[in-house]
DNA sequence: TCCAATGATGGGTCGCAACCTACAATAATC
DNA sequence: GATTATTGTAGGTTGCGACCCATCATTGGA
């Protein structure tokens, strides 16, 4: 009836069934510390989400007229231009002016950035290790196809 | 060679490969989704996702004392006063002193409190049908499990 | 040639979540 | 009985992401 208690504090952590019974719920939960545990990795080298994303950009698709990297990535133009201010400091990446249209800047990646992008996709993929671990192999790749498929109807 | 350009603004949106190749970005992604649409449908009943939280433990675990409530949902304790602010200026909570430890505020759910928990687990099904729309049912119960197997990892 | 549109930039604001501190009331301990 | 610890409250701050506006240089079209 009445708890029969032991001194300790009894720390209630139990997470209401109501939510986890929720797909969106452990979606956002999951997510949010995917995204923190990352984004604590990159800190440790002074960049942030963005930069990283701008990184992966060039190096999958090439050189981009600055416009085009801020619609690619969806984020403003105006935050765009501090994160390539932050990438072109640190030599990652090449801002030139294109002589075409010279109010345009091209932006490609150094050969320094390259190399900084494999380092972060190899941070993102220890965070990834240690976030899956409790899944094998299998489901992991069960997981990616699940959330690959919700991705891609995001913005449709 | 030079594009052939049609008329249009040409706005080009794929996502960098990098990226989506790390289950860690989709989740960040689909993650941040759930959330933000589950908390704009809340936001259409003037709540935030903490009060659903709150009013979730109280239905899955009955009255708890305040700073027990505080301590299973990881808030801050200030934090957790203004919410349950909210809550009893709508009816939602009861907050009664404990009359054991005059400290101690009891908060348990009232009837209106429970419909309207009703009401947004409705309204967060709603959001998860929509999200999770191009996933069959298995499959969501698949991911559902993934989920829930990383998720219960989380803390320990 | 003049005007409207565009690309980039600087310098903001806003909302939210998380956190922190001081304090009043009450309880527990010595 | 005096001191220390705990509960809840009030009122902050901080950091971050998203967004917005004014401005300047440049271009393209009327």
């Amino acid at each position: 009836m009445t708890e029969t208690v032991t001194t300790a504090t009894e720390t209630v952590t139990e997470t209401p069934p109501t939510l986890t019974a929720l797909t969106t719920y452990l979606l956002s939960r999951v997510g949010k510390s995917a995204r923190g545990r990352t984004a604590a990795r990159l800190a440790g080298r002074d960049l942030r989400m963005w930069h990283m994303a701008v990184l992966a950009a060039l190096a999958d698709f090439g050189p981009h007229a600055q416009r085009e990297l801020a619609e690619r990535l969806t984020i403003d133009p105006s935050d765009m231009t501090k994160v390539l201010d932050d990438l072109t400091a640190l030599g990652h990446v090449e801002r030139t002016r294109d002589p075409r249209d010279r109010r345009r800047l091209t932006v490609a990646l150094s050969p320094a950035g390259a190399a900084e992008l494999a380092r972060l996709t190899d941070d993102a993929l220890a965070v990834q290790d240690e976030l899956l671990a409790p899944l094998t192999g299998r489901e992991r790749e069960r997981l990616h196809a699940l959330l690959g498929k919700v991705f891609r109807s995001l913005d449709g």
